[in-house]
DNA sequence: TGAATGGTTGGTCGC
DNA sequence: AGCGACCAACCATTC
């Protein structure tokens, strides 16, 4: 019998070692394996992300490459540019490909959760208690087979030209899909060049290499990795953050979580007495990660909006999304929405922009664009502000900026946590809310951290620094900042600040309130009368004022964009159902390459 | 069954 | 400075 001819294609799992579908491979003995990464040109395009995320996955490609190369230096990572559900029936034919190999799938969770998701970390850990021990990571091979003949005397399907998400990063056209193969027909990994997208302005970066790193300088210090504490880390902490920045490398699978939990387990056995517990502690921080795959896994493709997900809390918020399907609603989410309230559109174009007028808001959001990462307990303050705690916008819209955004964007922790912070679904208590004042002071009193990120505030005094709209003409001369405008059309003008766009404790009892009676109105995104719109009816009865439709200069789809920079974030992509992992329809394929947990497929 | 309890991460005031 | 009571009062789980 012929030797087995093994397809391993990468799809975000960018490492060698802890993948039991790569040793599962190698067991085999095969006679040619080839390590592959399609590069989908679905993603590159329906996708939105920022050239920091971008850059971040071709980190992780070159990263990988090299450490395959030194395993098998004929090897390396292949890339291949096409869509894998037209690449790959060709290639098994041209290749003479007897195996394909991906990730493992899990949803023993689920079902040890009486197959319903998991909604508390409680839950999560009673499950996880009956699954048993996580299992250990495995080693990476010290060996791998040659690549057979790669010919690809095969036609590459077309890229789709249409909705480019990305455009508007784009500087030069994109020429990543002028050839399978690549520009020199190497397989070589793409460049940002290529892509035609700028320079990414993160000074995170991603790969195995910095992952493990990174992953052994934070269990060197024992007492920090021991006695970790999420909730007691700082948001407004630079130059060294105060939490991990493990995530973005779990993201792309650069690092295995199973590792990081073992080396943490590890830690906080040898040093013994005062060590941190879940769910405060790091091994506490992948529980939650797990519960969030877990409770997507079992809602499926709602799980990431309101529409349809019987375990999200119904609000009328303000920019609500466009629906392409509204009667089906499955994976409907078109990605743009309703201008209801053009003043509730502004708030959320000077939210997403960091010009607020807050200023720890605001640094909060500058420092997201420009890193793609912040900490997450100013993600908390940062989306409690533009939901229920200020703008009351849908919190579609967060979860839409974070994905564009962030470098370690992960679909089911993202929707989660908005969902979370919204109090939409997983947290309740909309009566706590993070005050943009009062939240940065708790930790950084002389403002350090806006003094970083909004630089034209840099020189005011601390007692003025966290509300510069209390500071008197003679602070703000000696400081040279001057506070005026509306945050969007003089955004950009040296030494001028905006004004706050509204009196935040007015805002918060209003939010509250609103808050209150939807919670006693009680919908979910599955009722009937979220779907036909009847919902209104219910409000209005209630009395509410401050809700979809309802607002700023009336009801209205048509806003005032005429000093919007930024209005393409009305077409924001969505790819929400990235979770779904193969169940259901088998619609594993047809997935953007970015995806985790890839069922093993079996051929 | 109704009350008690727990829920990773709020703000403010007063001592 | 750090702690506890209070604010107005959520949910799901447990006993």
């Amino acid at each position: 019998m012929a030797k087995p001819r093994v397809i391993y294609w990468f799809r975000t799992d960018l490492r060698l070692h802890d993948s039991p579908a790569l040793k599962a491979a190698l067991d085999l003995e095969p006679e040619a394996l080839w390590p592959i990464f399609t590069w989908d040109p679905h993603y590159v395009y329906h996708v939105k992300a920022s050239p920091n995320r971008w850059q971040y996955i071709l980190d992780c490609q070159q990263d990988l490459s090299d450490s395959i190369r030194k395993l098998n230096p004929n090897s390396k990572l292949f890339v291949l540019r096409e869509a894998p559900q037209t690449l790959l029936p060709k290639l098994f034919v041209a290749w003479k490909a007897t195996h394909l190999v991906t990730l493992w799938d899990s949803d023993e969770v689920v079902a040890k959760n009486g197959g319903k998701p998991t909604m508390s970390i409680t839950q999560l850990q009673t499950a996880g208690y009956k699954i048993g021990e996580v299992p250990k990571p495995i080693s990476a091979p010290d060996s791998l087979p040659d690549p057979g003949e790669m010919p690809i005397d095969f036609e590459q399907a077309q890229a789709p030209k249409t909705a480019d998400l990305n455009a508007p990063y784009r500087n030069k056209a994109d020429k990543t899909y002028n050839s399978l193969a690549g520009p020199n027909g190497d397989f070589a990994i793409e460049t940002l060049e290529e892509l035609g997208l700028p320079a990414a302005t993160t000074p995170h970066r991603g790969g195995e290499t910095i992952a493990l790193k990174q992953l052994n300088k934070i269990m060197a210090d024992e007492k920090y990795a021991a006695t970790f504490r999420k909730p007691e880390t700082s948001p407004a902490a630079f130059e060294p953050q105060s939490t991990t920045l493990l995530s973005p490398h779990m993201h792309f699978g650069a690092l295995s979580p199973r590792l990081f939990y073992w080396r943490a387990r590890e830690v906080v056995e040898k040093y013994g007495k005062g060590a941190s517990t879940p769910p405060e502690s790091l091994t506490g921080q992948l529980l939650f990660r797990d519960m969030y795959f877990a409770a997507q896994a079992a809602i499926g493709s709602p799980y990431t909006q309101t529409l349809n997900n019987p375990y999200v809390r119904f609000i009328p918020w303000h920019l609500p999304s466009k629906h392409a399907d509204t009667e089906t609603g499955m994976s409907a989410i078109s990605g743009e929405y309703h201008v209801d309230s053009p003043q509730a559109d502004k708030w959320f174009r000077r939210w997403k922009a960091g010009t607020t007028g807050f200023p720890f808001v605001d640094a909060l959001m500058r420092q997201l664009r420009i890193e793609g990462w912040i900490h997450h307990l100013g993600r908390h303050m940062v989306a409690c502000f533009l939901t229920r705690g200020g703008c009351y916008v849908h919190w579609e819209r967060g979860a839409d900026v974070f994905e564009e955004l962030l470098i370690d964007h992960e679909p089911a922790s993202n929707a989660g946590n908005w969902q979370w912070l919204s109090c939409t679904a997983f947290f309740s208590q909309y009566f706590r809310c993070y005050s943009p004042v009062a939240f940065g002071q708790k930790w950084d009193k002389n403002g350090d951290f806006i003094r970083k990120w909004v630089p034209e505030l840099r020189h005011l005094d601390a007692k003025y620094i966290y509300e510069p709209w209390k500071a008197t003409q003679a602070a703000l001369d000696k400081a040279g900042v001057r506070v005026e405008g509306d945050g969007l059309s003089n955004s950009h003008k040296e030494g001028v600040y905006p004004e706050a766009m509204f009196d935040f404790n007015e805002r918060r009892s209003v939010c509250i309130s609103a808050m209150k009676r939807a919670f006693k109105i009680g919908l979910h995104g599955n009722d009937e009368a979220v779907k036909n719109g009847t919902w209104k009816v219910l409000f209005e009865e209630a009395g509410e004022t401050e809700m979809e439709g309802i607002g700023g200069a009336g009801d209205t789809d048509e806003g005032d964009y005429a000093d919007d920079a930024d209005h393409e974030s009305h077409k924001i992509s969505r790819s929400r159902d990235g979770g779904k992992h193969g169940r259901g329809k088998g619609n594993a394929i047809k997935q953007g390459p970015m995806d985790r947990h890839v069922k093993r497929l079996k051929n």
